[in-house]
DNA sequence: ACCGGTACATAGTGACACGGAGTACCGGTT
DNA sequence: AACCGGTACTCCGTGTCACTATGTACCGGT
């Protein structure tokens, strides 16, 4: 699982994440750790975090502040109306995608 | 809004187009036209050649150029052994991918 | 002579994941 | 008190990739 992941993963993480917050918030920490979790073992911390600053700039997410007993304080993120939209668009995006590349794995290319 | 089917590209159009030449030889100009009726709309047509370029410097494909009735000589490219390891290794990790994606989809996440 | 379809090439740009390092807060061990 | 590991977030530099835009060249038909 070399590098090919890697370069998919573009553009696919972002939409990874945002349908995760739309079934809970949830904080990068947290985030990194499921996708861990998950499988995807070679996902960088400073990735999660970057995306997330990324996705709030566009406000596709609203971050609240909440104090933690174990450590710094997480910011824990949400979805906005504009994310949820964002989202649908990207599995309208993702279907599109996905269907066309499995026809040609079943070899109708 | 289709910016997002860009970014996803980066990483599966190369399996694309290696699983295109699994099924037959081609060249940069014809795959470019069958991605575009494949509803790939947006697909530059350097972006083809320069994607073509890297994996023949990568010794995924060979190459051979025959002569068109219609107009310049055609790089008619197909798989080699080297390329063929790679795209089952992309089918490998586009299934991982689609998986876990698709479970999110099903809101299982 | 011109135009449109065929066919390939490439320099510059922007977006994104990654590697690596750093900051900070906390509880438990020594 | 000093140290360490787990928690939690930040940032810079790098490489890869698709896109934009443009250019070259060959050909047949008008």
């Amino acid at each position: 699982m070399a590098k090919q992941i890697t370069e998919m993963l573009k553009g696919t993480l972002e939409g990874i994440v945002l349908g995760v917050l739309a079934n809970r918030s949830a904080y990068g920490y947290e985030i990194t750790t499921w996708l861990r979790d998950q499988g995807f073992t070679d996902i960088a911390e400073g990735t999660v975090y970057a995306l997330l600053v990324r996705i709030e700039q566009r406000g596709l997410v609203a971050v609240e502040k909440v104090p933690s007993e174990k450590g710094p304080p997480r910011k824990v993120y949400s979805l906005s109306d504009s994310g949820r939209e964002h989202l649908a668009e990207f599995w309208r995006t993702w279907s599109f995608l996905a269907e066309r590349i499995e026809q040609l794995h079943e070899g109708r290319g």
